[in-house]
DNA sequence: CTAGGGTTAG
């Protein structure tokens, strides 16, 4: 009934209706499978071309399976639909499968697009060395390469990198077959030169075109680029006589990787007058670097631009660039405005997440971001990384460090990055072994030349008291950065080596490191704890001067610090009174410190004021100004300020000290009753009081800031938390070994002088970490030579 | 072929 001509007509029909489905018709597959139904339903069995061109489209849509079950049931599959599977396997990323289905098939049936097939499955695939292994099977096969070989087997020899023989092997090929007047056979060429690094090739090669097109002239520019050769990219561009976006938008990317943000900017603006179109690269890429740069207003302008020209974004565009902003926004310290963007993007991925966490992190906003972290629809290792530093630098090392297990045994592996917020944990609580540990992991791991973990370590060790440990690294980490200069050269400040600290400097501007503002703060921090003050006035006056780093109000505060300190009060006065900022509370901090130090109580009760009337709740001024009070014995005036405090609801932080004894830290406060070995520790002490008595120890009561009889005082005193934890720590810690006691507050002047005569007691080295500093007590002496 | 998220120093 069914004579050969209606199958005829009715096959030309549907492969009518199949040439509608063609991978840009989203419905093509949808579309393949009703046309399919239909063959079944009216008892058609579709052969030849047909069959391949269905067997084409499933290859092409998100079920491969179809095809392969239609594929499976050709008794004598031919290369046509054999092709398309191998495509489709590789192309999804299945190469074993692709594979196999190339091994079994016959060579007699092979072709060129056959193995152009497979060369190209395997660079998708980034196999470099497989492309090539299958380009010299094809030789061996005697086949011949066209130009599609060519480009994919190029496009895999690009993957390897530093191969410059091959790279010159191809090239001979390549000119002997006859391909080389082929523009996208040439442009591939160029490519693996670019990719090999051999840019004089590269650019021999281009400049020997006869024709280049947009791909020519972009895979030359981004060559550069990549090549960090970004003053031959830019000659380029601007020889260029077309504008081709996607070089500019390289060249404006490479400028903001290595910092050069004006010209990059110039790029943006030139762009925008000559009318070069932008797109979400130029968008992401130039509000990216405004954050770098902390440009707000400028990253703003560019927000509105996009705004206004781009009427309905698709997400593709909008997420990348949405992400940036989010980025730039918060830092500059916008998190609110950030948070805004996050809140109205209408898809959000895992970067934006990322983002929107650091965010809140960064500005300190812990609670928030430990409920971002929680709600999170998925997590990378830089979620984890993000969270455990800002963790670290808030103040919360023991949950980083928890964090930092929990990462372990639920997700990744900790990269470095990671590594560098533990340790940072462990410098913010002094847990000195701990940090040992994380250091001999890192060593094992193969992490040990990691920059940041290397210059967290400085600082961990600087900052639980082992010097010589932070020199050490310092001396032989395989490369340093300004970070790790600066870290040292704060590490030394700390603990009162000022001198060494300016050698350091001096030794930093020698290897032709330049300072930045921080390496400034260190300084000028140094000084101040050694009483250098003449070469902290210089280095502030030369910190713009000769480096073009204008003083910041931080800077300013140091500065009156290091007056305050030195008992130069109406100096530091005038710095407040001439200074180009309005004073914030820090100053005043400084101020009334000096004026306690220097019983200037005129002058610290004017600064006092100023402190609580820009900081109500800061319980710091308060105590200060009772302290002073205190000092002068102006008891009435010490209640005042503490009902003052009282009635205001500020609380004062209270004293706490801690040490760390067998991998685990104890902690004391003042008058502690909490810790279990409490009474002994009591006990302890007062024999250690009785034979430091007899060496001259004399309890200064005038630390006690309550007034009451001298006796109670005496017992006040040798409550304090310092002194419960180096009692406890000389009790605990191995004969002879260092005692490392760390403090929230500054440490009692009683307690300076009772360590003192501790440590000549028992012969052994006390080390104290306080708010601001160390004191390396021994022998009698302290290493702040009581500058402090 | 070009873009977006991290870290260390005070």
């Amino acid at each position: 009934m069914n004579s050969p001509e209606f199958i005829r007509t009715v096959a030309n029909r549907y492969a009518s209706q199949l040439q509608l489905c063609y991978p840009q018709n989203p419905a093509s597959f949808s579309l393949a499978k009703a046309i399919h139904s239909h063959m079944i339903a009216s008892g058609f069995h579709p052969r030849g071309h047909i069959l391949n061109r269905l067997i084409d489209i499933y290859c092409k849509s998100p079920r491969i399976i179809y095809a392969r079950n239609l594929f499976d049931r050709i008794p004598d599959p031919d290369i046509v639909s054999r092709t398309s599977l191998v495509s489709a396997y590789a192309f999804s990323g299945n190469i074993k499968k692709a594979a196999e289905m190339f091994d079994e098939t016959p060579l007699s049936i092979r072709d060129n697009v056959f193995y152009n097939a497979m060369i190209t499955g395997y660079s998708r695939n980034e196999d470099g060395h497989a492309c090539i292994k299958l380009f010299r099977q094809m030789l061996r096969d005697e086949f011949r390469p066209d130009n599609f070989t060519f480009t994919s087997v190029l496009g895999g020899l690009a993957l390897i990198v530093d191969r410059e023989m091959q790279c010159k092997q191809m090239h001979c090929m390549v000119l002997k077959s006859g391909a080389a007047f082929i523009i996208s056979v040439l442009n591939a060429l160029v490519y693996v030169y670019v990719n090999c690094a051999l840019m004089f090739e590269a650019r021999k090669l281009f400049d020997e075109m006869n024709e280049k097109d947009e791909l020519s002239w972009t895979t030359m520019v981004t060559g550069y680029v990549r090549n960090e050769e970004l003053d031959a990219a830019r000659e380029l561009v601007d020889g260029m006589s077309e504008n081709l976006g996607v070089a500019w938008n390289a060249m404006i990317s490479g400028y903001l990787r290595h910092g050069r943000y004006k010209e990059a900017l110039d790029m943006f603006r030139k762009m925008y007058f000559i009318g070069i179109k932008m797109d979400e690269f130029t968008y992401t890429s130039i509000i990216s670097g405004c954050a770098h740069a902390g440009l707000l207003q400028l990253g703003k302008q560019v927000h509105c631009y996009v705004l206004r020209t781009e009427g309905k974004p698709t997400p593709d565009f909008s997420l990348p660039v949405n992400n940036a902003l989010v980025t730039l926004y918060w830092k500059c310290d916008k998190v609110d405005w950030a948070r805004e963007i996050f809140n109205n993007m209408p898809v959000r991925d895992l970067v934006s997440w990322n983002a929107i966490l650091s965010g809140y992190v960064n500005a300190g906003r812990i609670d928030e971001g430990r409920s971002f972290f929680m709600e999170m629809p998925e997590r990378n290792h830089l979620t984890w990384t993000v969270m455990i530093s800002g963790l670290a630098q808030h103040g919360f090392g023991e949950e980083g460090l928890k964090l930092f297990n929990q990462m372990k045994t639920e997700d990744f592996e900790p990269c470095d990055y990671a590594f560098t917020g533990a340790i940072t944990s462990c410098a913010m609580l002094g847990a000195l072994e701990n940090g040992r540990q994380l250091h001999a992991q890192l060593v094992r791991l193969g992490f040990d030349s990691s920059l940041s973990a290397g210059n967290a370590l400085i600082t961990m060790y600087a900052r639980c008291g082992v010097m010589e440990a932070a020199n050490t690294l310092f001396l032989t980490m395989p490369c340093v950065d300004s970070v790790s200069w600066n870290a040292m050269i704060a590490a030394l400040g700390q603990h009162g080596h000022g001198i060494q600290a300016l050698e350091l400097f001096k030794q930093m501007l020698k290897v032709g490191i330049l300072p930045d503002r921080i390496t400034f703060l260190t300084i000028l921090s140094a000084c101040s704890h050694a009483g250098l003050v003449r070469e902290g006035q210089y280095y502030f006056n030369s910190m713009h001067r000769l480096y073009g780093i204008i003083p910041g109000e931080d800077h300013y505060t140091r500065l009156v610090d290091l007056l305050c300190r030195a008992g130069k009060l109406l100096e530091a006065k005038d710095v407040i009174t001439s200074m180009p900022f309005e004073p914030g509370a820090p100053v005043w901090e400084a101020l009334l410190a000096g004026c306690r130090t220097h019983g200037n109580i005129d002058l610290g009760i004017q600064a006092a004021e100023r402190l609580i009337e820009l900081m109500p709740k800061h319980d710091g001024s308060y105590v200060l100004l009772s302290n002073m009070y205190a000092t002068a014995g102006r008891w009435d005036d010490v209640a005042n300020a503490r009902k003052l405090m009282r009635d205001r609801g500020v609380r004062k932080e209270p004293g706490c000290s801690w040490v760390e004894v067998e991998n685990k830290v104890h902690v004391f406060l003042v008058d502690d009753t909490v810790h279990p070995e409490v009474q002994s520790v009591y006990n302890y002490l007062n024999q250690l009081v009785i034979e430091m008595r007899r060496l001259g120890y004399v309890p200064d009561t005038k630390f006690v800031l309550h007034d009451m009889e001298s006796e109670q005082k005496e017992r006040v005193l040798s409550a304090h938390s310092e002194k419960l934890a180096v009692a406890f720590a000389l009790m605990r810690l191995p004969r002879g070994a260092t005692v490392r006691v760390f403090k929230n507050l500054r440490i009692c002047g009683d307690c300076h002088n009772a360590f003192k005569f501790m440590s000549k007691v028992v012969g052994r080295e006390i080390v104290v970490r306080d708010a601001k500093r160390f004191h390396h007590f021994r022998d009698c002496e302290c290493s702040c030579g009581d500058y402090w």
